[in-house]
DNA sequence: CTGAAAGCGCTTACAG
DNA sequence: CTGAAAGCGCTTACAG
């Protein structure tokens, strides 16, 4: 039914062959002339090369598989674009799966995409400590994007977590408010609260008060009520990831607290959100462009080393903090 | 280097015939014993067909392809977590490419995924009149989903966005604060405007002032500055989509209006993001869920009627529209 | 119930 | 520079 190589080839009058080499532009030369016909025979049938086909023989799809934990969480949502888009200038299309959250989603995932015939697997995972074994094993290459610690047997990259943290959390002691509270959810926060923990000793300051909470915006409202809701409330507060900071500055909101004049606040991970908040967050970014492109480059280039690679987070001063304002 | 059915018949004695029928589970029967002995192989061997050689053979590739304007906004997110989800059902995985809200790169990436070998495709357009002619024709069946106007030739699947913006303004009508302002996007914006100045014919009440912007945060943001920096700014506004709610929330906290004592809001879409600005915004819901599942089920099916299907929007009342406080 | 064989649409050594 | 042919790993009529 639809058009194929052999068609083109009739049409041109050559081989198919032929056909293949102007279509790949190689590896065998062709004439000028030739390949004209066959280009114009292309354009007239409206040929386009079958993928199953082309992947079959190669022994390559050219799909990459990305699995994220929540599409509905901006951060992922940019971690998704980046990949696409690193990926995209290398010719290959990405397989995104979403797990919301879940371990067993994300190891169900990870097989669908393995079983898809993706040439190489990109997990960015919830999880500090990610179920990757498949029956079988893999059999592709699995590149963890944005852990927070090594995994064995596993390249994984992520970013300078304890010293963003650390970073933000001297900002908010160099205002003198003095101990600075904490927000923050499972265990992969853990290098988060360490470098909170660092800031506080570097500076001969005691540690604030600390809530826990999931690693989402109602998480975070509930940590939120919960820490400032008490009279012994602190007057500044690290907030370990955006989401869970909308979430505080929510709470805040409701206890009729303002921001930054009663409590100043400094979050983490740079979504496009921050900018948007009333006031807008201070907060430190993660690298996701080069944490992306890094990525897929070890994923694609067949990068057999296993060790986690670390890239340098940065932090974006705005209102929340009290910089400028309440100072 | 990879195992393949034959390694499987090998491994099992059998024909490697009969390994695709207990891997398809058809279409020939195949005896108890056999059976099992071929699973055990599978099992052993780790074997896993190559989706590839399926897919040629088959002519159909189980892919759908998915096009959204931007993954950023929490909007398109969710339609491609519910595609994606309604699609996982049905045996499909999804490619998804995100166009960052450029017609010519929609028109690229529709390109892209038909040279995929997508089985059907489905286009989440930002363009009231989206481009969707190929070279060569499409080939695949492409479905519209949340289009606003009729597109000749194509399936398409919509809300009844009129009649929800109409719903909404009539809401803030009730809450007998004047005339309610309008904040709006571009030509996408057309049946929301047409709901917004019904509800003002109905009620018998004037129009409010209009202000324009780009459906993002920002676009809101310059759009709100411009409607309430005026001395005769209105007391409620109506907002036709939630990323420019988070804007327009976001202009009011600068010029020190509060929400909604000073300013009732209501804006539409119905994303997650609502549920945690402050105050809650009062939304109109727009069926995803519902609207995915018939997408797919069109593209999938091959329906092939061309008319445009709509679902109803549905009104989320919260805190940003004065009901509760301010009345 | 099982097997031998054709063929899906490509790519690429090999021969000319 | 061009062509005939093998083969990637499947599925499925066909014969037995």
């Amino acid at each position: 039914m639809s058009v194929t190589r052999a068609d083109v080839a009739r049409y041109a009058g050559v081989s198919s062959a032929v056909v293949s080499y102007v279509v790949n532009d190689g590896p065998r030369p062709v004439a000028a002339a030739t390949a004209a016909r066959v280009r114009e025979a292309i354009e007239v049938l409206g040929y386009r090369p079958n993928p199953s086909a082309q992947a079959l023989r190669r022994g390559s799809s050219r799909l990459l598989g990305h699995v994220v934990p929540d599409l509905g969480n901006p951060l992922w949502a940019q971690f998704a674009l980046a990949v696409e888009e690193v990926a995209a200038g290398r010719g290959y299309d990405v397989l995104l799966a979403s797990t919301e959250g879940g371990a067993e989603a994300e190891h169900r995932r990870i097989e669908t995409l393995v079983a898809r015939g993706v040439d190489a697997l990109i997990v960015t995972s919830v999880m500090a400590r990610p179920d990757l074994v498949t029956r079988a094993g893999l059999g592709v290459p699995l590149v963890l994007l944005n852990t927070f610690f090594e995994v064995p047997g596993f390249p994984s990259l992520g970013f300078d977590a304890l010293g963003g943290a650390r970073t933000g959390t001297a900002h908010l002691l160099g205002h003198g408010r003095g101990p600075v509270g904490l927000v923050i959810g499972g265990e992969t926060g853990e290098l988060r609260e360490q470098g909170w923990r660092a800031a506080a000793r570097e500076a001969g300051t005691p540690e604030g008060p600390i809530a826990r909470g999931e690693f989402s915006r109602h998480g975070g409202y509930g940590a939120g009520l919960r820490l400032f809701g008490s009279p012994d409330r602190p007057r500044s507060v690290f907030v370990s990831s955006d989401l869970q900071a909308v979430g505080v500055l929510r709470a805040l909101f409701e206890l009729g607290l303002r921001v930054p004049e009663d409590v100043a606040v400094v979050s983490f991970d740079g979504t496009v959100e921050t900018e948007f908040t009333n006031p807008q967050l201070t907060t430190v970014r993660q690298p996701v462009e080069a944490m992306a492109r890094a990525a897929v480059a070890r994923a694609l280039d067949g990068d057999t080393s296993t060790d986690r690679q670390v890239l340098p987070a940065e932090l974006v001063v705005r209102g929340s903090c009290g910089c400028g304002s309440a100072g």
